[in-house]
RNA sequence: GCGGGCGUGAUGGAAUGGUAGACAUACGGGACUUAAAAUCCCGGGGCUGUAAGCCGUGUGGGUUCAAGUCCCACCGCCCGCACCA
């Protein structure tokens, strides 16, 4: 076709129909039960840093597919957005730039609201919020309050990484090499009273339903167990002999193996031991190696690569089951205070790091397991420990059973033994998985709503005083909470005597305030934290994308919310996310100067290829280095503007390149090629649709049908039944591809009729076009509505439905079936569809190349899959 | 160390145990054009001049009529956790 079209215009047509659907109020959800079965799509809310980036294109993208596409299938869907909004950037800026937190913050929410409604996503904007919204953190003191009342809220002294100079708690994460990621100086422990979520109970709990959640991904669910960490063992007392001056009798291990009891040579103690430290105040060697301890300190770094190293304490205790015997007890660096009891028994022969420290001190090493089929004559343990199956020897009673067999023996032994009046050996499950510590020296958080009174002690700020709103006269110019210098706000009456009483300072966690938004976005105006009744048509999440960085703790903590919440009466289930995806990454190349700083890839010129690749600078042509492929950030620079992709291509080339070219758990790399790839493939459904209005309506008329127009009608239904199962699976780079391929065929179809028209064949066209622009319009939704408006269709795409699909023509009446030759393919043949095996088997036989490999001797034996394939075996 | 995942053309990737390389990108050739861009058509895993054929999904074995796919062993890369007793 020679004639000229205008290009399509996203700068137009984007705007234009971004417009419509909020006038049209298209993607409102309806809390009505108007019959429609619900379907929640949901995609992590970003926090507000002032910029979207390519990662969120690339997760909104999915989910506006999902969104869209499930809407087409006649689900009433909720698909909200809002903004996870307090924390600490926000308080570093109020530090750098003297601008309030809360300006800060709602800036850049205008900002990135802005570019998110460029984008096109079909989102319920009418249920926005922030969570730094006073009506949000009102509801949550209120869910606080509840959760206080139905014990799930504890507050206990736990030791901290205290920052003395910012005098504030860092997580650990911030503490690097032992100092303050910002201060730089020396982290202290410190022993804090904070509150606490008792998420640890639940550990069973969260670890059971786990098995449940078949719609995550395994690698996720396998990341929470972990995290849980459940192991069963034993807790064993160790009677301490009794020329000690602690004035104690005993000390407590906890073990999985006590099967290898009898290999125990000796007992150590975490640094942080209460023992250990009693000792340490008498002992200035055991002190000194507690305090060189301390210095190392955090830095996971040497932790890792710390030597197994201890003091004798000069202790002895009795060894349980030789009670002749006596074993020492060391400080080790080795062991940990808060997993078990922060003690441990040691057994070299079966336990590395036991063995590593028995080398090192000259401990006894007593093998107590046999490997199979192996002679207690020639079995020894070298460097390595001996940690695999076998039979329990050179242990009395426990001799020549298995491992499991003897755990259960020897717990059954020690049930029924004393120690200082307590049973000496309990059978006890332990959790990695600690309480969640959500107290917070900073001003941009939640409040905690309670009140400290000198009589009452802890005082919950009545429902009716909430929300505990933040003041919004602080300064930043000094460390510390500025909560805890206001002059006025901490200052409070005691809610129950009226004394004069302290405001809890700290503030939540953020994690907190991502852990029920979800549930928030069903009612998100309503004056109590959800009302039931709605939440739970809504909830769980059908599906829920976001990035695999926040696959344990805000995965975890929301799991561990959603059961408090049914707990306390607000939802109605314990499992917040049915299905939920992790996207992968955006990556780009990285670029830099001669002078080694990073280049941004919108500055540079790129030219040749292969070997002859390189790249200038484009304003000055100086050479630049083309660096690895990484994860877009901005220390290295590698980033692509997304409102420069949107400005330049349009909104839904962005999202289809993002869709197209990587399977989405997987990396995606941004190219020019590739936006550009996106690019030229709207023009060419733009082009296809001018080309199907130039030649007219056609006619409905079937009976001049050709093979080829059947074909192409069976394409396009075919599309549509294979996009839809690509979509459900996630799958949208395949969707992608079968969309190419129907217009493709479409293309060569209408060039076809313009050369040689055909009424009916121009029917089956316009068909074809409208179920391609239906499939379309999840992924290049303005793009759909303009084609669809210009093909005369009434009413907007996003309202049209899903195409149906004529399921006669999804099979074919004749197929192509390969023949192979012992395994090999020779050659293909068509017959009709369920075709007999006899006829199948005659015309394979009488292929040319079938022929010749047999070469007149009788196959031995023919295989036939019916309509799929021929295996003649020679 | 433990756990999870991945290894396929020049590149991203596709393939319910059944024709490996769909689709896209890059590239080469051609058409159109004064020319370029855009667009359209053709080509393409390797070896062998062509054809027939042989080889080919990290490596080596195995199961099967048939293996990218299943099993065993190994190599390499990525991610997560990590002194958890």
């Amino acid at each position: 076709m020679t004639k000229t079209i205008e290009r399509y215009n996203p700068r137009v047509e984007e705007p234009r129909w971004q417009k419509a659907w909020d006038d049209n109020e298209s993607f409102v959800a309806s809390d009505k039960d108007d019959g429609r079965d619900t379907y929640y799509m949901l995609e992590m809310f970003p926090y507000p840093s002032g910029r979207i980036h390519m990662g969120h294109v690339r997760n909104y993208s999915m989910g506006d597919v999902l969104a869209r596409y499930k809407r087409a299938r006649g689900f009433n869907v909720l698909h909200p957005m809002g903004w996870d909004a307090f924390g600490l950037p926000a308080e570093n800026a109020a530090k750098q730039t003297g601008s309030h937190p809360k300006t800060w913050t709602y800036a850049n929410i205008a900002a990135m609201r802005a570019q998110l409604k460029s984008m096109g996503l079909s989102y319920d904007w009418t249920r926005e919020f922030a969570t730094c919204d006073p009506e949000y953190y009102h509801r949550q003191q209120e869910l606080f309050l509840d959760f206080l009342a139905a014990g799930l809220v504890t507050r206990k002294s736990a030791k901290v990484n205290w920052d003395p100079v910012d005098e504030t708690v860092l997580a650990n994460e911030q503490v690097i090499d032992g100092r303050g990621w910002r201060s730089g100086a020396v982290v202290e422990q410190r022993e804090l009273t904070q509150w606490f979520f008792r998420i640890s109970d639940f550990s069973e709990e969260l670890l059971a339903a786990l098995d449940t959640l078949d719609g995550w991904p395994e690698k996720v669910r396998t990341m929470q167990r972990n995290w849980i960490g459940k192991s069963e063992g034993l807790r064993l007392l160790f009677e301490l002999m009794p020329s000690n001056e602690t004035g104690r009798t005993s000390v407590e291990v906890f073990t999985t193996r006590p099967d290898t009891i009898f290999g125990a040579s000796f007992i150590a103690l975490s640094p942080d031991h209460p023992l250990a430290e009693e000792i340490g105040r008498r002992d200035p060697a055991v002190q000194g190696f507690i305090d060189a301890f301390h210095r190392q300190g955090t830095a996971t770094e040497t932790l890792e690569k710390a030597e197994k190293e201890g003091v004798f304490t000069g202790l002895m205790v009795r060894h349980p089951t030789r009670p002749s015997e006596t074993l020492p007890v060391y400080v080790a660096n080795f062991v940990l205070m808060d997993y078990g009891t922060g003690a441990i028994f040691g057994c070299p022969a079966h336990d590395q790091r036991d063995l590593d420290f028995a080398r090192k001190y000259g401990l006894r090493v007593i093998p107590v397991v046999l490997p199979p089929d192996t002679d207690p004559a020639d079995f020894t343990v070298g460097a390595d420990a001996y940690v695999g199956p076998g039979t329990i020897y050179h242990s009395e009673f426990l001799d020549g059973l298995t491992i499991e067999a003897a755990k259960r023996e020897i717990a059954r032994y020690f049930g029924a033994r004393q120690v200082d009046g307590a049973v000496q050996g309990t059978v006890e499950t332990n959790y990695r998985l600690r309480d969640w510590g959500i107290s917070r020296q900073r001003y941009w958080g939640c409040p905690i709503p309670v009140i400290h009174c000198p009589t009452h002690g802890v005082v919950p700020v009545p429902k009716a005083d909430l929300p505990v709103r933040l003041p919004d006269d602080v300064t930043f110019d000094k460390p510390g909470n500025p909560l805890d210098r206001h002059p006025t706000w901490k200052h409070v009456p005691c809610p129950i005597c009226g004394e004069p009483s302290r405001r809890e300072t700290d503030t939540m966690d953020t994690f907190v305030d991502s852990s029920w938004y979800f549930a928030r976005y069903t009612s998100p105006h309503a004056s109590e934290p959800t009302i039931p009744a709605i939440a739970n048509t809504w909830l769980p999440v059908d599906h829920y994308i976001g990035g695999v960085e926040h696959a344990i703790l805000h995965l975890l903590y929301s799991r561990f919310f959603t059961r408090a919440m049914h707990r306390t009466g607000h939802l109605g289930m314990d499992e917040p996310f049915k299905g939920m995806f992790t996207q992968g990454m955006v990556v780009h190349e990285t670029y830099r100067d001669t002078a080694g700083d990073w280049v941004l890839p919108a500055d540079i010129v790129l030219e040749g290829m292969g070997e002859a690749r390189h790249a200038t600078l484009a304003s000055t042509g100086a050479p630049i280095e083309i660096g690895a492929i990484e994860k877009m950030s901005k220390s290295k620079r590698n980033v692509v503007d997304p409102d420069e992709i949107v400005r330049t291509y349009g909104a839904d080339c962005a999202r289809w390149f993002m869709l197209s070219d990587s399977p989405p758990e997987r990396d995606v790399q941004w190219t020019e090629a590739g936006i550009e790839g996106a690019s030229r493939f709207q023009q060419r459904v733009w082009r296809l649709l001018h080309d199907t209005l130039e030649l007219g309506p056609g006619s409905e008329d079937a009976s001049s049908a050709t093979a080829e127009i059947e074909s192409i009608r069976k394409l396009a239904h075919r599309t549509v039944q294979g996009v839809a199962d690509s979509i459900e699976g996630l799958r949208f780079n395949s969707a992608v591809a079968q969309i190419y391929e129907l217009t493709n065929g479409l293309s060569r179809f209408a060039a076809a009729l313009e050369a040689t028209p055909d009424a009916f064949g121009t029917a089956v066209l316009r068909d074809g076009v409208e179920r391609l622009l239906q499939l379309i319009a999840p992924m290049m939704p303005h793009l759909a509505e303009t084609c669809w408006q210009l093909l005369g269709k009434s009413g907007m795409v996003a309202d049209a439905g899903w195409p149906s699909v004529d399921t006669a023509l999804l099979v074919d009446d004749t197929v192509v079936m390969a023949v192979q030759v012992n395994g090999k393919r020779r050659g293909e043949m068509t017959v009709p569809k369920g075709a007999p095996v006899p006829e199948v088997e005659k015309q394979a036989l009488s292929l040319e190349a079938v022929a010749r490999m047999l070469d007149g001797a009788p196959p031995r034996k023919i295989i036939i899959v019916p309509d799929r394939i021929v295996n003649v075996v020679v």
